[in-house]
DNA sequence: CGCTGGCATGTGGTATGCCAAAAACTTTCC
DNA sequence: GGAAAGTTTTTGGCATACCACATGCCAGCG
């Protein structure tokens, strides 16, 4: 986001301090076609065909209604990304990750969201961590987790993201959304799972509350055995997903 | 050339063993022009001069001789890696990162690594664990690291990148080895230096020590504050290094 | 009937050319 | 002289054409 202070001086010119807000950079076609594809490749089930998903270079530029270069840039992106892979003269799949995978991505997520709680120990706010509460306001002993999984698996993101931008690192939060992105596939038939969500809320506040407490070591631990609670999980229960 | 390796039983044929090699997979100029930028980038010094480095689309295909379509994919792939930025009719400018950003980078290489010694002590096997003295060998009493710190620096690294390796994690080892590419530029300013790397040995020692115990917790303690020591490290004497 | 080899077709890979916007440079005019 | 206006050059963005290779279909030979 290099935004351009006035380089030159833009000499004897009233400049009139209207609050000019530096034109809309017009995203070029190219991210245009990347957020377009990335938001369509996190919508479909993937998971749910046997056979592989595939993309198709001139298919897509035509629906997209612009020419197969910008697509291909963003196709490299997304490679990039490890979110499709590109064989040769055969096509571009849509990569479907194993049940390891996930299990190794949530274990990674573990490890930077209690980092995170470690920073949040020592520089965040009281009021931006009690703030963490609001996320699960709605639920209670008269209003079940278990008995919404929908609403409270949007909570139950909605907190860990939050959780994560306390610790006001731009690396640990990209870091994480990225691995989020990848288990979001799983999130609807794993977080929302009731048996878990039952165990879920009441770490959810321990975590917070050793954060209060400005326990270090309590928070990080907590943070980290809530996620590798998950990653375990999926690691028992998941396979039923995988086929 | 198209050759073609025995795909049905080629019935009643001598099929003289000749040894046909697998013709080799021949990577793209994408993916060759992806490589060569990434190597120039990362050898380059880009902390010593004061203006930014810009690279020119036209240019580099010239060099690299190929055309400007695999640069610029291979361009918007570096870009994702954020090793690049490209501003629309201004130029493409390797990206210069800022101290706090290499200590923020640090620190998730800490948290990523302590989950990697963690892993280890439950899964790793006890002669792997014990290889990792080996990149040390060569220092002692008699020869200090302090004194032949471009042949520590490069043996800390491998040490760090070996440690990783163990946890048979590759998430781990990816977003680690992605994140060293970024610190890199630095490590020879800010591991190499002196007065760090006197206590540098002893605490991989201590690692290497913990988790051959199986000791889960201080595996993960001492890998975590040794890298997070780096870091402090960093923000309080890299300031020279950034102007 | 089955296997072989050629050909049509589909798909990603690469080269080129043109465009618009920004920057650099020139000219013009007070 | 110097600054504003005009012109050229530079640079990334995009569209298009063509290429090479992987596949699959199918005729033709044995």
């Amino acid at each position: 986001m290099s935004l351009r202070k006035p380089t030159k001086a833009l000499p004897n010119m009233a400049e009139a301090d209207i609050a000019i807000v530096r034109i809309a950079p017009e995203s070029s076609f190219k991210n245009k076609a990347y957020d377009a594809l990335k938001e369509a490749i996190l919508k479909m089930d993937i998971y749910s065909t046997p056979e592989p998903v595939m993309l198709d270079e001139r298919a897509l530029s035509e629906r997209l209604g612009v020419s197969r270069t910008p697509i291909r840039e963003a196709i490299a992106m997304l490679e990039q990304d490890g979110f499709v892979k590109t064989v040769p003269r055969r096509g571009i799949m849509v990569v479907r990750r194993t049940k390891s995978e996930i299990v190794d991505m949530i274990r990674a997520w573990a490890a930077l969201e209690s980092m995170a709680a470690r920073l949040i120990t020592t520089t965040a706010r009281k009021k931006d961590i009690t703030a963490l509460r609001d996320f699960f306001k709605d639920f209670g002993k008269d209003r079940l987790p278990q008995d919404h999984v929908e609403e409270y698996s949007r909570a139950n993101i909605a907190f860990h993201q939050a959780l994560i931008s306390l610790s006001e690192s731009p690396v640990l939060v990209d870091l994480t959304n990225d691995l989020l992105l990848h288990v979001r596939g799983y999130r609807q038939l794993t977080i929302g799972r009731k048996d878990r969500t039952a165990t879920s809320l009441p770490e959810h506040l321990g975590i917070i509350e050793a954060l209060e407490a400005r326990d270090t070591e309590l928070a990080e631990k907590r943070a980290r055995d809530h996620t590798l609670g998950l990653a375990a999980y999926v690691e028992a229960h998941g396979q039923e997903l995988f086929g």
